[in-house]
DNA sequence: CAGCATGACTTGCAATTTGCAAGTTAAATT
DNA sequence: AATTTAACTTGCAAATTGCAAGTCATGCTG
């Protein structure tokens, strides 16, 4: 008991009210690329990832904002900019993505090198203290250079 | 180049992959029972969990087996069961459910005392290592007392 | 051994959720 | 002033979920 009504869990067990919140086929794309790519807009999640329509990103980018895993700021620069960023709770998630990414490394063919894997995989809390440390310190350097290489539709018109 | 063209994949991203295998509301639910309360059967999974439908259960189990995340294989004793197991595959994913565990415990208001969940991620490797032999030994006893006592609805038939 | 119970699923729909493509609006740019 | 650009909506069609009920082999019981 105790727990508060509002989103519709299933049961109070806390690996499903994870799933409850993020547990679908986008929401931790969406904190991979504002976590490790340095993505920050919405058309460069639109445009640079997977091929996510505009209406579920939209849609998600509400539901993380909801669940209080990211923030939206007013760009001061130019307003039309949305700056979406990850808030400590989202922060927080690294293990679960570096994770998953150690998985899907190891038992499927995918597009990252084994051996950098590895080594991410030995040095755990070093990456994520890194993860971290970028965050706090708003370093936007992306960094996982290898996982920018992005081998999905690449749909960029190119610009002069 | 590389990888295997069978299941549709978004990109080769590690991350992506493993969320076009196991990122829904359901797949990590099962692997869950499967890994720390010691469940096997179709109707375990049916009732003593959040309410899966047995429509869905049933296309879960044979996706996951596709995927090489679990096995079916009969049951000597009493001929209708089926019985699921965890492959390696599978039990690799220990580390995400860990942190998915910890992850809701500390920032949702969940049904696990922190205290132990807070534990177990101070002893995240010894932890791990438990699970590991729990099932390389085929120790049926649930890890988690504490799980067990599930707070989903109940939605038992009072069937006399 | 007839009859009921159990385990593991199907089947049939209705209600959602997804995935496209196109349209909208406000704020820069040219 | 006309065109781009950023961030979204809207309108459907298609796919997925959820619910209730039904099937079909066993297994158990009186």
């Amino acid at each position: 008991m105790g727990a508060k009504p509002g989103p519709k869990r299933r049961s109070g067990c806390p690996v499903s009210i994870s799933l409850d919140i993020f547990g679908d086929r986008w929401s931790l794309l969406i904190i991979r690329d504002l976590m490790v790519r340095g993505f920050h807009m919405f058309t460069e999640f639109e445009t640079a990832g997977e091929g996510i329509a505009t209406n579920i990103l939209a849609d998600r980018l509400q539901r993380l904002k909801a669940a209080g895993i990211i923030t939206e700021e007013a760009e001061a620069a130019d307003r039309r900019c949305v700056y979406y960023r990850l808030t400590e709770k989202g922060i927080d998630l690294a293990p679960v993505l570096l994770d998953l990414l150690v998985w899907g490394s190891r038992h499927e063919e995918a597009d990252a090198p084994c051996a950098i894997v590895q080594k991410m995989a030995a040095n755990r809390d070093q990456v994520l203290t890194e993860v971290r440390r970028r965050w706090e310190q708003r370093d936007p350097t992306p960094l996982l250079p290898w996982l920018s290489g992005n081998a999905a539709r690449p749909k960029q018109k190119k610009k002069k």
